[in-house]
DNA sequence: GTTGAAACGCAGACCTA
DNA sequence: TAGGTCTGCGTTTCAAC
């Protein structure tokens, strides 16, 4: 696959953000036109990138079946099967595979019989080892390679928003609140190179 | 706070799938006006129900990092910390806290030294034991109300698309992919329960 | 809640480098 | 092949009801 550039994974951050911004406004962050935006959002979706866009509820204000956090220790020869099954269930919400085998998922089950609806969701003979504890808090946030979307000024460490700037330094992209941060970044990049090369001779 | 009616929750399941459906689209959908739909998202927004419009990416496709799931036996006295800290911590994405004090998260780290970074994010003298565990997949299915936006026709078992319908029958509400599967369903129902009072009698 | 009018955003056709 | 500009159409917003 192609290789994503600067442009995407700001347009990716910015659709974090808020996934409901307008193709002109997110055009104007990274400088091209709406419909090259428009162009890159198609691209990212057919690559897969972007599996969808989405809403991020607060589930603890929807009341709707306990919220349990389940870790099975699964058979090896299981996993798939298991995971496979546990993407489909309805109550599930979050689900992880651990290289070892463990699979985590967070669901909302009915607050009757958790392990009745266990035995519901998965063929337990499958399973060496489970544990459910409730949950209590369940928080998401989205991240674009890793970083975050909340970019701190590299000079002075403040939220970077919409009217921040970015440039490319030495090779390495940074991200500046204001441009007065970036200006003195720059001073300060230069001093240190002079330095540097100084004291090579 | 003011109980969501069933528009609210359909409205929620649309965007759950399609963050970027149209007021238009939704409107029709659940026969409203378009700035009648427009103005229950802002109130739903406003009440915290919908925390944001977000985007879910293919995290595989994006190689920003090694995914870890961490599990945190928090001494019962920082775990609100501990849960404050990692809440606003760049590389966690998923955040889950349990009634006994567990703390779940998962996260991308750089692929150096976990031990470290783990040291970075928050102070190990606040845990009485962790565990990490590298993480192979992770999937995300918005629901709603546990039930997830992926319906089935209570009758004959086959997806819910917007073609579908809905009726409250017997106190409950039920999802139905076409007219003639409500129907069999309402048939049925009327059978059983004219059955429930002849035994009645 | 609805309706209608004005402002705005979007998709497509077409052009440029 | 990626992006820019222009334009018609659909969508959103806002006021009036």
């Amino acid at each position: 696959m192609r290789n994503l550039d600067e442009t995407d994974l700001r347009i990716l951050e910015l659709l974090a953000e808020d996934a409901r911004r307008p193709f002109s406004d997110i055009s104007a962050e990274v400088d091209l036109s709406a419909p090259a935006v428009s162009d890159r959002i198609d691209r990212l979706r057919e690559e897969g990138v972007i599996r969808r866009f989405t809403v991020d509820l607060d589930q603890s204000t929807l009341s709707g079946g306990t919220p349990v956090l389940v870790r099975l220790a699964v058979r090896p020869a299981f996993v798939d099967d298991v995971r496979d099954t546990l993407r489909d269930a309805e109550p599930v919400e979050h689900l992880f595979v651990s290289a070892d085998g463990d699979v985590t998922f967070h669901a909302r089950l009915g607050s009757d019989s958790i392990r009745a609806e266990l035995h519901e969701l998965l063929d337990l003979s499958t399973v060496r080892d489970y544990e459910v504890s409730l949950v209590e808090s369940a928080e998401w946030t989205p991240t674009v390679n890793g970083t975050g979307f909340a970019l701190e000024c590299a000079e002075c460490g403040n939220t970077v928003t919409s009217e921040g700037e970015r440039a490319r330094i030495g090779g390495t992209l940074y991200h500046f609140c204001c441009s007065s941060c970036l200006g003195r970044f720059e001073d300060r990049y230069d001093r240190l190179e002079a330095g540097a090369q100084a004291s090579e001779n």
